[in-house]
DNA sequence: GTTCACCGTGAACGTCGTTCACTATGCTGG
DNA sequence: CCAGCATAGTGAACGACGTTCACGGTGAAC
């Protein structure tokens, strides 16, 4: 089961062989992907994605382990676009300030969710019992691609913050609770902020996931009947801002 | 297909028959339920059902359409459930403040969310291609139990918001393409709270289901590793009645 | 007491994930 | 250059899935 080749054990070149197989895990994805958009989760079958390489469904079982193992790639590569994306629009005008990039930042996370939802929905949605976990089970940090899409928020947020501090609850004042569970994943991220900002933080990711989330899973529709939220996205995104501080 | 029956046509007493496959009926769903608390969605399984109330598969075909059908029954029956929940945490004390009453029912609806996290993320994660929708779609309004699960927190909101009536735009001031869109859902509740104050309801919902969701289904893990949002979603709470203008 | 609607069964079809024995291919070490 | 071998891929098979259909049995209705 992808043993390491003792030729290239670690990062040397990779062989001839190597570059095919990787090429066609690649290959399997995009496939899975195409029937993810085609029909959600229950349409990505081992036996679809191998018709559309033009395989036989035992083949796949030399690239991964089988479904489950395939959907965890498959979240995977989704998180590591999604990031880019994410990166793209916040460095697409570097001399902006930085609220109008957070803002475009936030504006293209909704427009990648609304655009990919099936993709989205994988991501973001209720977590499948044998998928995700596996993902954010692994010890290697740097092989969790969810980390890199939080990284993206969370380097726009302590930027933001250092520039403009906002005032966040000391340490002292908050939650002994909130402040001991936070505590590991302050140090993971190097202090970087106070704590206090880290809970500012939290509470930002959770509005602007309410937003998103509701509008691309249709948890909006009751209200506003032809499920385009883009005018009280807009509304929710200032109110953000004011929570940062960024009034205009 | 469920043909009317002749004698009971409309809404006199239940034959004896009607009786049984009504009971037959909510037996499977429970079973249904059973199965989905077990291992999710993917495991409720119209043979798994059968074998769990001692039938065999096409058996169930007498009572629902197939399994489609059957999960948006199941989906009906948790919203259900999900509004009595919360309603009984809404009159538990009706003596109390409403800031209290309303801080009472979104710790309920958490504390729900939390106990049936299968169940919520059937309700209220990324809508299964072919369930959900034939529910949102029912033209009977009474059918939609969705709904009731809606009214319960417009009912305390507009309560709320009468009682005290933090400012919110005027019409005029709002965003046209909002208000717009607005319209049908305000005039559809009555018109109970000038549509300014739909907005709020519905910027309180998303943050409430953010909230909710983000914990329920692991999107916060990468910060609380314990997964026990208890904390933050009371700093939440807060927030959220801040923004109600219930300082206390 | 006959008729008939309804409940439930068993067999069957096509699809699913997965395993296994097997073959072909192409790289590798002597 | 050739023997050896890891790897890629196939076809058959197993059990489970959703669904359909023809069939028998049971209880209510006239």
């Amino acid at each position: 089961m992808t043993s390491v080749n003792p030729v290239s054990a670690e990062s040397s070149q990779p062989t001839r062989r190597e570059r095919a197989h990787a090429a066609t895990r690649v290959e399997i994805l995009q496939a899975a992907r195409r029937l993810l958009i085609e029909g959600g989760a229950e349409r990505v079958t081992v036996r679809g994605i191998a018709a559309e390489v033009g395989m036989t469904a035992p083949a796949l079982y030399r690239y991964f382990g089988g479904r489950e193992e395939l959907l965890g790639a498959l979240c995977s590569s989704l998180y590591d676009e999604l990031a880019d994306v994410l990166y793209e629009a916040r460095d697409r005008d570097p001399g902006a300030p930085l609220k109008q990039r957070f803002l475009v930042t936030s504006f293209a996370f909704r427009q990648w969710a609304l655009e990919h939802r099936p993709e989205f929905g994988l991501l973001f949605g209720a977590p499948i019992p044998g998928v995700l976990v596996d993902i954010h089970i692994d010890p290697d940090p740097a092989a969790d691609r969810g980390m890199r899409f939080g990284q993206v928020w969370l380097e726009l947020f302590a930027e933001l913050w250092r520039q403009h501090p906002v005032p966040v609850p000391h340490a002292d004042e908050l939650d002994p609770r909130l402040r001991e569970q936070l505590t590991e994943y302050h140090e993971q991220i190097g202090r970087i902020v106070p704590i206090g900002a880290v809970v500012l933080y939290l509470s930002c990711w959770i509005q602007l996931y309410g937003a998103v989330a509701t509008e691309a899973f249709g948890h909006l529709n009751f209200a506003l009947h032809d499920g385009d939220a883009t005018a009280l996205f807009d509304d929710l995104m200032r109110e953000l801002a004011a929570k940062l501080g960024l009034t205009h």
